[in-house]
DNA sequence: CCTACCGATCGGTAGG
DNA sequence: CCTACCGATCGGTAGG
């Protein structure tokens, strides 16, 4: 899709140094876009950090638009991955605090570690140059995470544990009461991706803001 | 200060000429800035927006980023004074379910419109480049209103109609129920920013979200 | 894989 | 003489 079909035979098989380039290419552009936005980046940036030349960036890809785009798609493919495991252990606890704080716990660690906020940073930075990639992103990533955590609650709901009317209502309110401070200000600030403090803080928040909920939802 | 000192005299005043163009240069630089952001604009683009010749920005500005900080600066100052006001009206009155469903209205329609999202956009996407920009707008426009509405909930809190141990904490989440899902989502949809639809339920997400914070804070 | 190069455009500055 | 402003163009670099 994003390479020439030249590189792919009838059979669907690539030549297999593509392959091999692909992925340091990819792996390189997810680095320096991430961290220097999209148009701080060069392609020359990107082929001397994977380690190849342009030339063969431009074999993989057609532009340098087709390889954000194959950035995109990797992170939307993980978070994809992610949704459908989260919340899934959660559904079979009978204890609901200790399993929405577990949850809560869980939601921290995944979204305010590891890409997650940079990748935020640059899809909306970059949103009024592809505003279908932030759109998407938005549609396929978060939004697919509320709906599992939705379907968590509806689940406790039913049985009794907690009063839910509007379970995408509530699955709101209970992402944001426990990442929903912490998101917001590592959105601003970059020193936070790093910092263990910063992480620390944010699981104790996660804890403080899934017993507010408990609070709110109470059966 | 972005401009050269010899345009000012000693007592302070200013060639008129250039305070007009002063004027012209920012409200152009914010609009273009806002919309394409910072590297997708050129100097050019903003003089040409303002009506004035690129030399005359330069006799104005230093070079492009001191425009960008003056425009920062002016969104800083209103927001500052926003913040001053913010709650000031929720803490005399007595019902506190009407002045949290009100306070929650009045966060809502002052976030999400107006230019608060394009300028969070902007400094998000570019906070790679100007960590210090992002920062401190944080510090000082979204942390400041954080603080009125902690100051607000502690009046509640010692009055007896809710039950507020930690007000900093309280007002996060107030403010995360109240537009956090709506604040975020908006991040990532520029088509929303002038959607009636969206404000609409946004505002509808605010009273629904001042009713969980109170279930959840209640005496 | 490297150097060289293109058409276009950038931020910033020249002379008048 | 000064400053503000103009049309034109600088050196350097971007994506391709």
């Amino acid at each position: 899709m994003n390479s020439a079909p030249s590189t792919t035979d009838r059979a669907g098989y690539e030549d297999p140094r593509i392959t091999r380039s692909r992925a340091l290419i990819m792996e390189a552009a997810a680095r320096v876009f991430l961290q220097r936005g999209y148009p701080g980046t060069s392609v020359d940036d990107i082929a001397a950090e994977a380690g190849v030349s342009k030339r063969t960036v431009y074999n993989v890809f057609d532009d340098k638009e087709q390889l954000f785009r194959a950035i995109l798609d990797q992170a939307i493919t993980t978070a994809e991955r992610y949704s459908l495991a989260f919340g899934a252990t959660a559904a079979e606890t009978v204890d609901v605090e200790v399993a929405l704080t577990a949850l809560a716990r869980e939601l921290a660690a995944s979204v305010l570690s590891g890409r997650v906020v940079p990748l935020r940073r640059l899809l909306i930075g970059e949103a009024s140059r592809f505003p279908e990639f932030a759109a998407e992103y938005y549609e396929r990533a978060p939004a697919r995470v509320m709906t599992a955590v939705a379907g968590a609650l509806r689940g406790f709901g039913e049985r009794g544990l907690l009063r839910i009317d509007d379970p995408e209502l509530a699955a709101e309110h209970f992402a944001f009461l426990a990442i929903g401070p912490s998101l917001d200000r590592a959105l601003f600030d970059l020193e936070s991706d790093t910092d263990a403090a910063t992480a620390t803080r944010a699981v104790e928040r996660a804890e403080r803001g899934a017993a507010a909920f408990l609070r709110a939802y109470a059966a």
